[in-house]
DNA sequence: TAGTCATTTAGACAAATATCTAAATACCCT
DNA sequence: AGGGTATTTAGATATTTGTCTAAATGACTA
């Protein structure tokens, strides 16, 4: 749950997980989206795979990042113990 | 919809959220359940406050705070962009 | 009015975080 | 093998964060 609202915390990692949204996207085509050096991109995308919010996948020299709904469900349990 | 993640992003401000689903409390009834001093648990409650995730009330030197389940609501909305 | 209690404010500090540049790694192609 | 491309790792740095103690504020009570 902390790596979870850790991931979160974080305007340019939302972003991406509205991006994968659409579709699965590498690393690179995630970062062509922002305006921060690839490093710090890959870096979001570390966060997010720790928390289990996506997945990446390697082909060849590319690395695909898939988002992961499972672990947004857990947050929806968490949120929905509140309603009642 | 950054001060909600950045209030949520800390274990004990998430516990106090939890001690609040049952009841309202007062400051100190919520700082009792924790080991950190008054004032650390003041600083929580008052970024659960920037967040609107409670609301607080003054009556005579006690200060009650209060779940309010709107800005959930809202995160709510937000994860459920994701399921579909 | 003084003393006490509940809470917050102020200021300090160590740890965590977001970012960068430079370098390393891994893969592809000729 | 060598050069180019995609991505990550390493290391540095400024900012933010969580915590503390000490002090301030505000309210009740004798």
């Amino acid at each position: 749950m902390n790596s979870l609202f850790k991931a979160l915390n974080d305007p340019t990692r939302r972003s991406i997980l509205e991006l994968l949204r659409e579709q699965p996207r590498t690393a690179g085509e995630i970062a062509e989206h922002f305006q921060f050096s690839k490093p710090t991109i890959s870096h979001h995308l570390d966060l997010l795979r720790q928390a289990d919010l996506v997945s990446s996948d390697k082909q060849g020299q590319f690395v695909t990042y898939t988002l992961n709904m499972t672990v947004m469900d857990e947050l929806l349990g968490w949120l929905l113990q509140f309603k009642s």
